[in-house]
RNA sequence: GGGCAGGUACCGAAGUGGUUAAACGGGGCAGACUGUAAAUCUGCUGGGCUACGCCCUACGGAGGUUCGAACCCUUCCCUGCCCA
């Protein structure tokens, strides 16, 4: 029923940064196939921001290997731990969020990662299930299992602390109560972003201290955003939602830096690792031009989360807009209803919301950023007549046919 | 409990009674250049007004002093450090 450990290890091994300890993995592994048992894979999810994104996709790619290989994937939606909030990257308390808030993000969330991983092995569950019955006593017990010297190896907790920066109680017990989950569900391996490490150990720590076989961990790069500094994230607005259509997709890809090509390629598009070794020898030998690199790494993306057909279409409307200088084929329209169609083209601009004020509209106009009907428009005091719909460019990207009645 | 230092726009950080919508840097946006890359150069970066000027909002919260406050006073909230 399992395939054999060693080609089990190979798949696993596969774009991870970090798998401690590799022997007890081995020996799960050895373990599940005789008694023909899955294991127990981890994987926590925080639902604060319930937006999924290629980032996010990198560990749950890795997620849905292991259902592949036979395994039972556990997903569990931290909404508990959401309302405390990881601490971890931000150097800065988050705000706190209701069960509620949670709860639908949770919600939220789960919908768009089953586009990536399988229905089948798959678990669900929501960490207030036992975080949230759990006593003070309780709490004080679990938190006798580990001290504040174990905390502070936490690299950022230390940051914080010898630069002043204030560190709640509550942002301490994080890491607690993220392990506790393992002891609750039994993990045999844990997966997250190399940013999770400290607390995945925790939780194999944890599990010791409550008479339970500690999980492996497995730890997943962290993708940076398309502003190639950055880890990816919505807040940053460097991030390619999973759920983008192909040519936002496609046009994001193509702006990320060149040195992120072949990461994309790697873990956005999880393209074969033959592939993007090819790809990295071709980008320093020369004989591949970073662009038609990127164009590639940008296709593959789009193919993984629509088609290739969609990935064709993009490249296609890419290179006329881009290149060309041409108009997208599909430009959303709209209708608006003010007064007569003869209007001051800032009206028109903050009506069909491509400017959220008139002076935003005024500066783009000034900036010369406007353009209708492929006529720049500078004039800040600019009238058009809109009874026939017209076609406004607003900065680099924006396209909108409108019509006023 | 005591002492000290702080809380300024998206972030960092100046400013310590009027000329401050607030220097400077980062970020963001726009234009040029390009491969919608990087780098570079230029400009913009609270909102409203039938505007080369006026009005509103803004310097942790609330009051007060003053013709006038981010800047002074009172009080409250928040944070860090040191001592106990």
């Amino acid at each position: 029923m399992f395939p054999s450990v060693n080609e089990q290890m190979d798949f696993i091994r596969s774009g991870v940064i970090e798998l401690l300890p590799e022997d007890e993995l081995v020996q799960k592994l050895e373990r599940s196939i005789k008694a023909n048992k899955q294991l127990v894979i981890k994987l926590g999810c925080d639902p604060s921001k319930p937006d999924l994104h290629i980032g996010h996709a990198v560990v749950l790619r890795k997620m849905r290997q292991f259902q592949d290989l036979g395994h039972k994937a556990v997903l569990i939606i931290g909404d508990f731990t959401a309302m405390i909030g990881d601490p971890s990257g931000k150097n800065k308390t988050r705000p706190p969020l209701t069960i509620d808030e949670t709860r639908i993000n949770g919600q939220t969330y789960l919908e768009q990662a089953t586009h990536i991983l399988s229905a089948n092995s798959l678990d669900v569950r929501y960490n207030s299930e036992w975080l949230g019955t759990m006593t003070f006593m309780d709490v004080i017990k679990l938190a006798s299992k580990y001290t504040v010297a174990q905390l502070l190896e936490r690299d950022d907790f230390t940051k914080r602390f010898t630069a002043g920066v204030p560190i709640s109680m509550h942002e301490l017990l994080y890491p607690l109560a993220q392990a506790i989950d393992s002891v609750f569900i039994d993990s045999d391996v844990e997966l997250g972003g190399t940013d999770q490490k400290f607390n995945l150990l925790v939780g194999r720590e944890i599990q010791k201290a409550y008479d339970k076989e500690p999980q492996c961990i497995l730890t997943m790069p962290i993708l940076e955003g398309t502003d190639g500094i950055e880890k990816m994230s919505k807040s940053l607005n460097n991030y390619i939602g999973i759920t983008e259509s192909p040519r936002e997709m496609f046009g994001k890809v193509m702006s990320i830096p060149d040195e992120l090509i072949t990461r994309y390629l790697q873990y956005g598009a999880f393209a074969h690792l033959e592939e993007v070794l090819a790809m990295k020898a071709g980008l320093a030998d020369g004989t591949v031009h970073p662009r038609n690199a990127k164009v590639k790494a940008a296709m593959s993306v789009v193919a993984l989360y629509h088609d290739e057909a969609s990935a064709q279409g993009a490249f296609e409307e890419f290179e006329r807009i881009f290149v060309k200088k041409d108009i997208p084929d599909e430009i959303e329209e709209v209708t608006l209803e003010i007064g007569n169609s003869e209007q001051l083209v800032i009206d028109v601009l903050v009506a069909s919301a491509l400017s959220t004020s008139k002076k935003e509209a005024r500066r783009m106009l000034d900036q010369g950023a406007v353009s209708i009907d492929g006529e720049k428009v500078a004039d800040p005091f600019a009238k058009a007549d809109f009874t026939e719909k017209r076609l406004i460019k607003y900065g680099k990207r924006s396209f909108l046919y409108i019509n006023i009645k």
